[in-house]
DNA sequence: CTCACGTGCAACCAAGAGGTTGCATTTACG
DNA sequence: CGTAAATGCAACCTCTTGGTTGCACGTGAG
């Protein structure tokens, strides 16, 4: 039930649940690849405090970092998305289905099928 | 910068950023509305962790509830999802963007639009 | 070479998340 | 009416998060 793949959409969502981090995803994917210090600059909390969060983003793979000089750049991973579309899509798809059957199941009785409770 | 929208995206990411919440919403969205007690029946936490979590849920908006008798239905409320694509399809966007600006940037230095920095 | 800049690591802290148990309350159903 | 089921609320506990400060290490620019 619980196996690896729902445990790494989990990371992914979670990494997204946090106003700083979404805020890192933002800046990195309008001004491209950019290290810890700079996007630091414009934000309200520490350069650690970033390096945490881009950590967390690293980690649900959702950012990745190229050593550049003696700076490290980080970088966004769009394709990761594709799975978060995925799991959207999903629920959606079966969340329309059981519409579609509670539907049918209450305008039109239908004993033959409601026999086989 | 931070502002209410941005604030309530990351509130719908950080719901979906738990494995039991998670559970639930695929619960919910294939066998459609149903109770706390029901919901934690195949579930390895006890009723009132997943009462937690649907609260969690709720105030995300992505589910709602509805009193039925003397229990008390949780329903998926998929327009909701609707608001993460439209933030992932930004993101991505932008990104694209950057992308393509740091490859014209790269094959053709362009002098002109490189004199506005 | 020097030194300032960018980074990484560690310790620490307050607050919140996730979970539990226990109890009170409502309500459908014999 | 009585009772068992379903819910709600509160207290409590442990672990994680998100944030800080301080310091040590590498490395690039002058």
């Amino acid at each position: 039930m619980s196996n690896a793949r729902e445990l790494a959409q989990a990371k992914i969502f979670f990494a997204l649940g946090d106003v700083t981090r979404l805020s890192v995803l933002r800046n990195i994917s309008s001004k491209g690849a950019l290290s810890a210090s700079a996007l630091a600059v414009g934000s309200h909390v520490s350069r650690q405090a970033i390096a945490k969060h881009l950590r967390v983003l690293e980690r649900a793979r959702l950012v990745g970092h190229e050593k550049r000089g003696r700076e490290v750049l980080y970088a966004l991973r769009p394709e990761r998305f594709d799975d978060v579309r995925a799991f959207l899509d999903a629920v959606s798809a079966r969340w329309d289905r059981a519409l579609e059957r509670l539907r049918s199941s209450l305008e039109e009785p239908d004993p033959e099928t409601e026999s086989k409770k």
